[in-house]
DNA sequence: GCAAAAGTGTTACCCTTACACCCATGA
DNA sequence: TCATGGGTGTAAGGGTAACACTTTTGC
């Protein structure tokens, strides 16, 4: 019988709605092996609670992150990259707006990264992010992950500059209104943008209940 | 730190294109806990290999069956159910044409039940199952799965009949038709049903690398 | 008034849906 | 010849995609 550590990864996936860019949270590590690299935050499960809440508590160690969702991505199996132990890899990700996150969160060691300048990451942390980005990609019209890169206010231009950028494509912007018009979990909100230095958009929300009602399974 | 044991639970969701319904296949439990109940293959890691292998390993071994593409749902922690050890249990999952399971590989163990018809399930098992189905659900129109329930060459009406018994509705057969001609990786052969008794089928097959061209990702 | 981004309608085309009858085969 | 499932076309309506200009604001 084979005993083996369970490590916990967390992608952490951002997007800027300033630079319209995504970004992914890396940390720079404090152990061996690599030490000094740059990585996923990550860390071993010492207690015998749901892997979620293990995640949460690596994210915030690590970042000082927190109160954010995660969800799993799936296992990895890590054979004889340490020791001659086996390892098991548990993936998390998150998606989140990066202007969310409050500065005094930020910790020391860790650093957000364009999702296409990523350094050279250890272990197998370069397809943890792949295949997170793929996920993303593949859900993006099912689950609403796209809300979470917003503010919890957001104007619909901002909405469709993340499609364009997530996918490199350009959007007709009277298209991509109207459809959003017809999206009922889109609501639209009787305030303009402030501190803008040109004309000021409307805001809109998300309502989750009408979305789950919208995407549910039959 | 926490060493856990890795168990592999195998999801082998079947069709049977002759009953028109889906399947799961269970086995009666060979050994503690809950011995004698009926619940999914599955099994402990027992060497360093990929988790895919070993779920395949476990498979052959519990069932019979070989030779069939497996994928990782996800992992659970089943906590404190057996002793007190921590369990990590790795779901995999299938998706076959029960039919083309070979009579020779059922083994003694091994049962197809009704999908709608499965037995009291032990540990987690039952959500499993149902994790499963969903990720199905959500799934069929993106990865080709429905493919793998059907014999190589089959006709229109049985993919159109998987359709309708996987979410429960009726489809106009004239529209269904017309769809599946513009899907270029659903192509017809020049070859008719036989042994049958009564106006045979025009047969078709799946080119897996035309979906691949139309399901790619951007 | 100028620069910069917000916001708006119409048309053509395509895809979806609804709907009913003839065809080929074995028994 | 009959029973059974296989196979076909058309028209209406809804949704998508292509297209350019006006509006509002800060400076």
């Amino acid at each position: 019988m084979i005993y083996s550590k369970i490590a916990i990864d967390c992608v952490v996936i951002g997007y800027s709605v300033q630079e319209n860019r995504f970004k992914i949270l890396l940390i720079q590590r404090n152990n061996e092996p690599q030490k000094g690299a740059w990585a996923l935050p990550g860390g071993f499960v010492k207690q015998t609670e749901e892997f979620e809440t293990t995640a949460k508590h690596i994210l915030k160690k690590e970042t000082g992150i927190r109160n954010i969702f995660m969800d799993q991505l799936k296992a990895y199996s890590l054979t004889g990259c340490e020791d001659a132990d086996r390892i098991i890899s548990i993936a998390f990700f998150s998606i989140i707006n990066m202007e969310k996150v409050k500065s005094d969160e930020a910790e020391q060691y860790s650093k957000w990264f364009d999702l296409h300048k990523i350094p050279k990451l250890p272990f197998d942390h370069k397809n943890k992010v792949k295949d997170t980005v793929d996920y993303l990609k593949m859900h993006v019209n099912t689950q609403p992950y796209l809300f979470k890169l917003l503010p919890a206010k957001f104007t619909l231009n901002q909405l469709q500059r993340i499609y364009e950028c997530l996918f490199n494509v350009s959007i007709d912007n009277r298209n991509f209104r109207k459809k959003a018009k017809q999206m009922a979990y889109i609501e639209k909100l009787d305030e303009l943008e402030v501190n803008t230095s040109r004309r000021p958009a409307y805001l809109y929300k998300f309502n989750p209940s009408k979305y789950k009602q919208a995407f549910k399974l039959f």
